[in-house]
DNA sequence: AGGACGACTGCAATCGAGTGCACTCTGCAT
DNA sequence: ATGCAGAGTGCACTCGATTGCAGTCGTCCT
């Protein structure tokens, strides 16, 4: 039967040796220090025995927790599950763990989670979450943290960060659009206040300048979150002012929102207006009519933060490091040529 | 400029009292064997330095962690996230964090994340894995480690479990299918290793005989894993060789199939054929036609399964709980009188 | 022969918080 | 005056693993 708690000097008295010999032997970076003979009676008996260290007693020694807290807005966003489980297996390789947690954009609530995570004394953090001039994300800087920030950029160019080419997404939705006969194109515009938002705003503008086109105030819309009631509010608000042919959401939810309220208006998308999204979550194939949008690589995401992330954890690269990953545009039945 | 790490023997030394005074001060169980003013002194000193207690020092010592691991098979899998959110929020109250873990359902991949799990020495488990004869689960037990099963039932009674009223559903999903004059009604069974499937399998036999019908074998089929594909795979094996002018699946990704092989074959639903799911995942509405199924509390099984698990870490309650959750039946548009 | 070196191993301290035990001191009763 | 209760505080050890330092022993060189 074995013991309940298996410790290292039951280990060390098992192989009849000193605990710090046990250590040593045990690990792969002292195993040289010690005779070859004695690791090897001294791993003998750390398997028969079943031995598993505890990392608690470990990390308070080592000061490091092979943790690594992982921020983001809400787990049932279907655009997280994804990277996050890109970040998990990750580190997993390295026998990390994640710690996550959700903040709900909500500035209060970050500040609470970065308390407990910093009490549980995380090795890094991989944001989700970062605004443009974060609190959350100053303050890990300024005590040399590792962070990485993921989909969403901050302002500094001194943070590594892994995000997909929203520009080039957005230039494929616009050429698209403009290539199937469309020039009154609106958008639906995502909150300023997150980087996305804001980067996909500017590369419409400038997606359509250059096929001289504008995007005039009566053909955009802003959403206050990237929610579909926010969506189908935008939509409506478009369909009351504008002769639009086409209408561009900056991503994938607040198009399932202007779907809705086409369908609340008694339009059909394509017919009546075109509509795309970006991000490419699950079921966007399933819609009516199937989402034309742009194809992020989610897991991948996950799996480069978790790469650098462990890069700056082990020390093995403290360089800052700006993953763009690449696009893909994925045409589905919501687009199609004008009819007016 | 705070100090980087704050101590207890920094607060101690701020207020002129020893660390265990301190210690006894700043805890709330310990708070009266302290003078009140002495302790006043020191509750202000830790404020004013931005005193957090170290948890990995505190675990060594007390052995709790303040952790709960969650094993889920895929967080990509959308029943899982809101579950797992209603478990976070939950935990969150009484400062509680969740270490989330995917198994996909691999036996060995478990193993290895239980022994990840207990290294970190987590107070408890929430298994949303559980199979029948559960090794994992087995070993928990064995070392009386708190543990809650969710969604999954395992076998023993002697096991806390939070689960969605199954029975109910399917009688309901029958019930539906029945008044809507339909009588050959066949099933997409889920893998009967798992409780779910064979739960939701016996039900439907049960629910049919209620009506005096039958589920003979050429209106079954067996799916080998709650995936798109097997539904598909199952429903182009009905089709082949029955007559049925409805079929339940066991959920909703199995339907999803369903309705992806009813396309492949140019036939339409609900005219064709009704289709039910169950679980109500994000996005059921929205599908061509959107499906009727049984929408179980997610979130609240999170909450109760939290709960349960908080109550048994906390010591404040050991008696065994099985929460069984009430269900709702969504009728949509993939259910329609029978045409043949 | 004497010294130097290197390979191993053990000792003891450390990380930060919590807690049993012992001590001091005050106030009150005998 | 002596004793005693009890509140309040400090001391020292504990949790389990890691690591700087010092010691032992054998070998090799001059």
């Amino acid at each position: 039967m074995p013991q309940l708690k298996v410790t290292l000097r039951d280990v060390a008295a098992h192989a009849g040796v000193h605990p710090a010999t046990a250590s040593r032997a045990l690990s792969e970076a002292t195993r040289h220090q010690v005779n070859v003979e004695t690791a090897r009676r001294v791993v003998a008996a750390a398997h028969e025995l079943g031995y598993e260290p505890d990392l608690t007693a470990r990390t308070l020694r080592t000061g490091r927790t092979a943790t690594a807290a992982v921020l983001i807005p809400d787990l049932t966003n279907p655009l997280f599950p994804p990277i996050v489980r890109g970040i998990e297996d990750t580190l997993a390789e390295r026998d990390f763990t994640a710690l996550i947690a959700n903040t709900d954009n909500d500035t209060e609530r970050e500040r609470r989670v970065l308390r407990a995570m910093r009490a549980r004394n995380v090795d890094g953090f991989i944001l989700l979450t970062a605004h443009r001039n974060d609190e959350t994300l100053a303050a890990l800087i300024r005590d040399q943290i590792p962070v990485v920030t993921v989909n969403r950029t901050a302002s500094g160019p001194d943070i590594s960060s892994v995000s997909a080419d929203d520009n080039a997404g957005i230039a494929a939705i616009v050429d698209h659009l403009v290539a199937q006969g469309h020039s009154r194109i609106a958008a639906v515009v995502g909150p300023r206040t997150l980087s996305t938002g804001r980067a996909r705003y500017k590369a419409i503008t400038a997606g359509l300048r250059k096929h001289g086109l504008q995007l005039p105030p009566e053909r955009t819309a802003f959403a206050r979150a990237f929610s579909e009631e926010e969506g189908r509010r935008c939509m409506t608000e478009l369909l009351a002012g504008t002769d639009a042919t086409a209408v561009v959401a900056a991503n994938d939810t607040l198009a399932v929102g202007c779907l809705d309220a086409l369908r609340d208006h008694g339009l059909t998308c394509p017919k009546d207006m075109s509509v795309t999204g970006f991000n490419d979550i699950l079921f966007m194939d399933k819609l009516t009519p199937p989402l034309t949008t742009v194809r992020i690589p989610h897991t991948q995401m996950g799996v480069e933060s978790a790469r650098i992330l462990l890069d700056q954890m082990l020390g093995r690269s403290a360089a800052t490091t700006h993953a763009v990953l690449p696009i893909e545009l994925i045409v589905r039945e919501s687009t199609a040529a004008p009819t007016r």
